[in-house]
DNA sequence: ACGAAAATGATAATCATTCGCAAAGATAAA
DNA sequence: TTTATCTTTGCGAATGATTATCATTTTCGT
């Protein structure tokens, strides 16, 4: 598969405003991610990219997965059973539900649990970074 | 080191209490999971148990983990740079906040968010089963 | 286009965790 | 308590995910 012009236009300028060098194989990854609804691994967005740039290697896959996370440009999760799975950063933060029948995972958003926990640090003396929610849960009905 | 009657025998009956047969590496792991202040990783428990019961294995330490969390004895975690630690269940419920910092996790817990999320789950059509929150954090000053 | 610095593919190495198996141990019944 | 059965254990090998090495290629400011 190949990309469009306009869709690598805006990849590599991501990159270049997350101040990396833009090579093909962060071009095609960076898109594969950008594209994704899912939270794939490491393994999953190597195959996908690989459609894209058949140069890309999984040891580029895991590298560029660091610098763009370093970068803020992509997040790494740590779901229970499972190795790392990842997502491309969105303008607003969001938090996740985990279907434990499925392992679907869902993406919400809650104004007030935000507020609750930057009120919580501040109450212990930290000033809070960034965060992680995981709701695990089952399906009703 | 070694323990004495009084710890041994509640150990003894939390392990049957989880249903689960009693060996003296379980009593080994689980006294030193329920006198740990932190938050230790397999290898570390390995060695914290290792003084108490030299015959443990790490492999032990691993399946014991499992069975103990499978009996909701323990509770697993997979905090952000590192493998998964470790903590024995507590009565009620609590959350973490990592210093960025220094690595170190603080417990803390908030009624509000544990309602809110029951809110979320329920609204979005699921039944909430269990959750993890992580802040990470710097402290101020 | 040139050159320094950075990124890449291939593969080896590392790290955490799990597996396979024969021997030792725990539990329940006699 | 002895036995019979089923489980757990230690050891070491195997696995799976991720990272490091290194020679080669590519990027990008000049």
């Amino acid at each position: 598969m190949k990309l469009n012009q306009k869709d690598e236009l805006l990849i590599v300028s991501s990159l270049r405003d997350a101040g990396v060098r833009v090579t093909k194989q962060r071009v095609a990854l960076l898109y594969i991610l950008d594209k994704a609804k899912d939270h794939p691994d490491a393994i999953e967005l190597y195959k996908r990219a690989s459609d894209v740039e058949p140069t890309i290697s999984l040891a580029t896959v895991y590298r560029t997965l660091s610098v763009l996370i370093e970068a803020k440009v992509v997040h790494r999760h740590s779901f229970e059973g499972g190795g790392a799975r990842f997502e491309k950063a969105k303008r607003l933060h969001h938090d996740h539900i985990v279907d434990l029948n499925t392992g679907e995972v869902i993406e919400f958003n809650s104004e007030i649990i935000e507020k609750i926990q930057f009120e919580i640090a501040a109450e212990m003396g930290y000033e809070l970074i960034h965060h992680k929610l995981e709701l695990y849960c089952r399906k009703i009905n």
